[in-house]
DNA sequence: ACAAAAGCTTC
DNA sequence: CTCGGAA
DNA sequence: TTCCGAGGAAGCTTTTGT
């Protein structure tokens, strides 16, 4: 891991890509296959290969314990550390000595040694696999004890290198480093799930042609976000498809056999969580790869995202579950039918196949869709509005001609979307960023006001700039509060700072939750801007967040029944 | 036996 | 999922 | 255009602590 390391801190100096790239195909053609298949994976930072359902079970809080055991440093040395650098890894690193004695009889950790101790990690279970996952840690800080390698290894199994690079990158670079049709390597990754297995197929050139597998999921084609009302640019050119965007979870179904697999956006084997869907899908006669959305839905209309929270994660449902959180599975594409890969085709004649593959049942429906030439931004507008009057998050617009590209974001497919409302709340408390923001405050939690009480409804930390960022902590660390004005709830590290900075919140949607003192919580908040022009006084108040929340509420029960699905 | 803590995965 | 930054 | 990095909220599962 020595190497692996200093290659590692090589490709975080260079900010080109294409210096990154270049590094890492070099260090690629000097390893043997056992390394590579680990180092392939663990650039791309994972420990596991993205189809591999094993996880460590091994977060901060066990790395901190064994780091401490294996190195014995004290508390506030740590913290400090973390503090300069943002991220544990590195924060390591730097507390760790050169060896002081050779350790002759130390296995030298390769990365093939370590995906070992890795899978050893990942079979514990049980009573006390705690004490034998923090055992096999252990091992491995001690065998890599120089400090970049602690560094690096701590920072594989917290799955961020922070060097730049991740796998798109290592995909090129595998590419480069056996001199393989970039395309080909991109399309064996996604067929096989594994970054190692492709650059060891890339370096036997046994990279073969992409081909119907059932039971091995396909990369999903992803769409590029668009925000509502902004101008649409360059609609007349082609003739697009309309969807509804369903809220739910992005599933890969597989059917064959008279057999059935669901699997998630994350590549893993979500079968168990939604049982009736499977069963359907089993029942149709032809195999067939197909992509949709499971949505909760009660009386043919799709149920709010929070419904599906039940099923999400859960190992077997009984039939409590079964009946509170009802699903259906959408089907919006077909990828392969037989032995037959449709990636390639254009989305209408995948559409077309689509329609002809199974008749739509309870539990499996198809995907309600338009089409229209010539667009203009009006008849946009006009089929998102009719999309959300239906209960559904946005739109979906889908080029035509658009072949199936899997695992990549472009223009063939967009969805156009639109937060739900914006609340001028003021920031309470802030916390020190991670990684590269960490010489910043870029953590702000915010509140609204309740009389004269501010009560917290959530965090932020996406919309500002870096120059925004850098004022805003020069400003909190002059305007910081003593600790005793912390809030009950409060983390450890949050710094409680004076009631004034008001910033104006995006959301998409407002739930009632514990996590904040409101009673309420946003989904995927971002901070539009900051609100120089505001008084604390002017902030929205909590009864301005239960008027949004009724009025979410009323959406959701009234309008007219899902169409068309 | 129950609660809390940690980790994981979805959006 | 969101966003900004960099190449 | 594409990729990376940083961070939010929720609920499930497993393990540990009381």
């Amino acid at each position: 891991m020595e190497r692996f390391a200093a290659v590692a801190e090589q490709i975080a100096a260079h900010p080109s890509k294409l210096d990154k790239i270049a590094l890492l195909a070099q260090y690629f053609r000097t390893l043997d296959d056992a390394d590579l298949l680990a180092a392939a994976r663990f650039f791309s930072g994972s420990p596991f290969a993205a189809r591999d359902r094993r996880t460590l079970a091994v977060g901060g809080r066990s790395i901190v314990e064994v780091a401490r055991r294996v190195w014995g440093f004290d508390d506030a040395e740590l913290s400090r550390a973390y503090r300069d650098s943002g991220d544990l890894g590195a924060a390591l690193g730097a507390l760790v000595r050169e060896p002081r004695d050779a350790m002759l009889f130390r296995d030298r950790l390769t990365p093939a040694r370590l995906d070992a101790l890795f899978g050893e990690i990942a079979a514990a279970s049980g009573k006390r696999s705690n004490r034998r996952r923090e055992a096999v840690l252990e091992e491995i800080l001690r065998a890599g004890d120089a400090p970049p390698v602690a560094t690096y290894v701590v920072k594989i199994i917290t799955g961020d290198l922070r060097v730049g690079l991740r796998e798109g990158l290592v995909l090129d670079a595998i590419a480069r480093a056996f001199d393989a049709d970039t395309v080909a390597v991109r399309r064996g990754a996604m067929a096989s799930g594994d970054v190692g297995a492709v650059a060891l197929a890339s370096k036997h050139g046994t990279l073969s042609e992409i081909r119907v597998d059932y039971g091995t999921p396909i990369g999903f084609m992803l769409a590029t976000p668009v925000t509502y009302g902004e101008v649409y640019k360059d609609l007349g050119s082609a003739v697009w498809h309309f969807e509804d965007k369903y809220d739910g979870i992005r599933a890969q179904a597989h059917v064959c056999g008279g057999a059935a697999r669901l699997f998630s956006r994350g590549l893993n084997d979500v079968s168990a969580s939604y049982p009736e869907v499977v069963e359907a899908l089993a029942r149709i006669s032809d195999d067939a790869i197909l992509d949709g959305e499971i949505v909760a839905m009660r009386d043919g209309r799709v149920q709010p995202f929070r419904m599906l929270q039940a099923r999400l994660q859960r190992k077997s449902v009984e039939t409590p579950i079964l009946q509170e959180v009802p699903i259906a599975y959408i089907v919006f594409d077909v990828l392969a039918a037989g032995d037959e890969l449709l990636i390639d085709e254009p989305l209408a004649v995948r559409r077309e196949r689509l329609a002809e593959l199974f008749a739509p049942s309870e539990h499996v429906l198809h995907a309600a869709f338009e089409t229209q030439a010539e667009l203009a931004a009006g008849d946009v507008n006009a089929r998102f509005e009719a999309a959300r009057a239906r209960g559904n998050e946005g739109l979906m617009l889908k080029r035509a001609d658009s072949p199936y590209a899997p695992g990549r974001r472009g223009k063939w497919w967009l969805k156009l979307k639109r937060e739900l409302s914006t609340l001028d709340v003021v920031v309470i408390a802030v916390e020190w960023g991670n990684g590269k923001r960490s010489g910043v405050l870029s953590d702000y939690t915010f509140a609204v006001r309740d009389a004269d009480r501010l009560l917290t409804i959530g965090k932020a930390y996406s919309g500002l700039t870096d120059a925004e960022i850098a004022e805003l902590t020069q400003w909190f660390l002059d305007h910081r509060l003593p600790r005793s004005r912390q809030r009950e709830k409060a983390r450890a590290s949050e710094i409680p700072v004076e009631p004034r900075v008001v910033l104006e919140v995006a959301f998409d949607v407002v739930q009632e939750s514990d996590l904040h003192e409101s009673g309420f919580s946003l989904r995927f908040p971002r901070i539009v801007r900051v609100r120089d022009d505001k008084p604390l006084e002017e902030i929205d108040t909590l009864q301005r967040v239960r008027e949004i929340y009724r009025e979410m509420l009323a959406r959701e029960g009234a309008g007219p029944k899902a169409s068309g699905v």
